[in-house]
DNA sequence: CTGGGGATGGGGCCC
DNA sequence: TGGGCCCCATCCCCA
């Protein structure tokens, strides 16, 4: 899946070190909210992990079988698994069509096209927000941004021929961030980069700080040890949905990423990325 | 070295 | 329009 609008912070490459940003929060706000265009300085901005801590997400009352229920959108090529993803099991529908990409067939209803890249959409807004993706990657590759991680080749067209030419088409971005040269066409969209940048969201325990009430939330379950999301085929549990998914190819007879070449399979794209990068497939 | 788990970032979509 | 949630991607670390 093209992550063609991955943020990547302008100070690191890396993970963020934790030891500034506890800084940060310690001298929080340190970005404030001044350079919003207007005085809208949302409350929202500001967590309170009290709050939060009520609204641990519910437990799904059933996780999705071992089977591969999210067509990957790895440009390596997802496994055509016999059992497809689109079969009609209903309780393989856990992505419920939200992913923006998969050839679901949701996407036979989606009939806004993004003439940049295949991508689609059920909504005028929605092709539009999209479309503004793609001015700020133009944005990003004439500031010299340094190109998003990942396989090059995970960027379909779009990026790989995007140029710094704005497309008629696209709002034009009137919103900018003072802490980089991001632009948006909306408030909303650049408050919400902002939060990136002023990190409103502060564990009480460790005072790590993150963007998003959810992220936070997340690792506040690393101190509490709790995990909602637990394995049907073994006794693990998970913090994190995201890393059930990924366990849960470990049960997988074939296992979702394959290589081009050697058609050996992976559970994880890291790893396919690591065999690739390893050189067994010295062709690519 | 490889596979897997933990943790986190950020865009997309729904309400 | 904004908040919340979902999902994917990725990095780090460890067995």
């Amino acid at each position: 899946m093209p992550r063609s609008f991955l943020v990547k912070k302008y100070f690191s490459h890396k993970k963020p070190n934790y030891s500034e940003l506890e800084y940060q929060s310690v001298v929080f706000p340190r970005h404030p909210l001044a350079e919003l265009p207007t005085g809208a300085n949302s409350s929202a901005l500001t967590c309170y992990p009290v709050g939060l801590l009520c609204g641990v997400d519910s437990f799904p009352g059933g996780l999705a079988p071992v089977s591969p229920s999210t067509p990957s959108s790895s440009p390596l090529g997802p496994l055509d698994l016999s059992s497809s993803p689109f079969s009609s099991s209903g309780e393989e529908d856990e992505d419920g069509g939200r992913t923006s990409d998969p050839p679901s067939p949701v996407a036979l209803q989606r009939a806004h096209h993004c003439t940049r890249c295949s991508k689609s959409y059920v909504s005028a807004p929605a092709l539009s927000h999209h479309l503004q993706s793609h001015h700020l990657q133009s944005h990003h590759r004439s500031a010299g941004e340094p190109e998003v991680h990942g396989l090059p080749s995970s960027q379909p067209s779009a990026s790989a021929t995007t140029t710094t030419t704005i497309p008629s088409s696209a709002p034009r971005a009137s919103f900018h961030c003072k802490h980089c040269p991001k632009e948006y066409t909306s408030l909303g969209a650049l408050k919400m980069h902002i939060r990136s940048h002023t990190l409103p969201c502060v564990c009480p325990t460790c005072g790590k700080a993150f963007s998003r009430p959810w992220l936070l939330r997340g690792h506040i379950r690393t101190h509490t040890g709790e995990r909602p999301f637990s394995c049907q085929h073994c006794s693990r549990a998970f913090a994190d949905r995201s890393n059930l998914r990924a366990h849960l190819q470990t049960h997988s007879e074939v296992k979702k990423y394959m290589c081009a070449t050697c058609s050996r399979t992976f559970s994880r794209m890291s790893l396919l990325h690591k065999h690739t990068a390893s050189g067994c497939c010295p062709a690519r």
